[in-house]
DNA sequence: TCTTGTCTTCAAGCGCGGTTGAAGATGTAC
DNA sequence: GTACATCTTCAACCGCGCTTGAAGACAAGA
């Protein structure tokens, strides 16, 4: 054991199923040696990559964005404070910006909704603004479209969606 | 007109998809009354229920327990203060969880991560508790088994997933 | 009447984030 | 040397939240 772990060890030691393991790898966000027997054998270093994982997921990111963010990083050692410090501003203002938009949303929950107004044409909450109708797609106007990634809570399809009514 | 909405004209007031529309009554999120020829007409009130979807998908709950949300409130009528009342407080609780939530990740930002000690094993943001290894899943653990469903970030598979480690 | 647009159903597909299972190689303990 | 656990790949499948497309009925204006 040279401070090698197997993908057994690994999954112990993150928390992460194997499946899961060779998943995030297939996407790249990891990487292993292979032994001659074409096992798997991961540094320790790795064991961070996973649970910077597990916690920018948490934190709302997609895998791929996860992926960007790793690239960042050094694959085999620590991040330095400066690594860090550029990576946790962004994150930040995510962040901040998504616990916005639920207290905005808990806002709604009295002024906006308590009020009887959910009648949706002068929701100032679920209707920013009446742009709506003109805007196209539609829900991704409030969900997800102008806030492309955050808690993806609905990024939905893949293209445009340009719903159906012209 | 009655009062009556087609399913485009519900579409462009809501901004949802006719597609979508059509699926929230399969999952009998909505209702629709029918023409002789079979057409969709919509009830003014129907607008609010899917204004209501909209705000709950955005605070984070699946369609599912939208569902079950909606149950509780009239189809036809807006909903009494008291109704929204205890809808709110429900709702309101899980909000202030999943702020909560953020802001102990913001926190790890520069507390625990910042700090290097993205190890894993002494992180308690992390690892919370180290009651980890033993409690079998895995990434649940953290990411939505403790609170099923707010956010579902990350709810994932669909039973108990119990890894491939014994 | 004809054309164009909107509506219907039904089946299939997509992106995401994995899990499950089969078939087989390898490693380890007794 | 023989079990039995762990590993490998690969393909298929899952739940979620829809979208897309085909094939056909209906509605409204020129």
């Amino acid at each position: 054991m040279d401070g090698l772990l197997t993908i057994g060890e690994l999954a112990a030691r993150t928390g992460v199923a194997t499946s899961a393991l060779r998943f995030y790898e297939e996407r790249g966000l990891i990487r292993a040696e292979r032994t001659e027997a074409g096992h798997r054998r991961y540094p320790r270093a790795v064991a961070r990559r996973v649970a910077f994982v597990v916690f920018a997921q948490r934190v709302g990111l997609t895998l791929e964005e996860i992926g960007g963010e790793l690239a960042k990083l050094p694959a085999d050692r620590p991040p330095t404070r400066q690594e860090w410090g550029r990576l946790s501003r962004t994150w930040r203002a995510r962040i901040d910006e998504r616990i916005a938009e639920l207290e905005r949303l808990r806002g709604g929950l009295t002024e906006c909704i308590g009020c009887g107004c959910l009648s949706l044409d002068r929701c100032a909450i679920l209707n920013p603004g009446d742009r709506l109708a003109e805007n196209g797609p539609g829900p991704r106007l409030w969900l997800g479209d102008a806030r492309p990634g955050l808690d993806r809570a609905k990024t939905g399809g893949q293209g445009d969606a340009a719903a159906e009514r012209t």
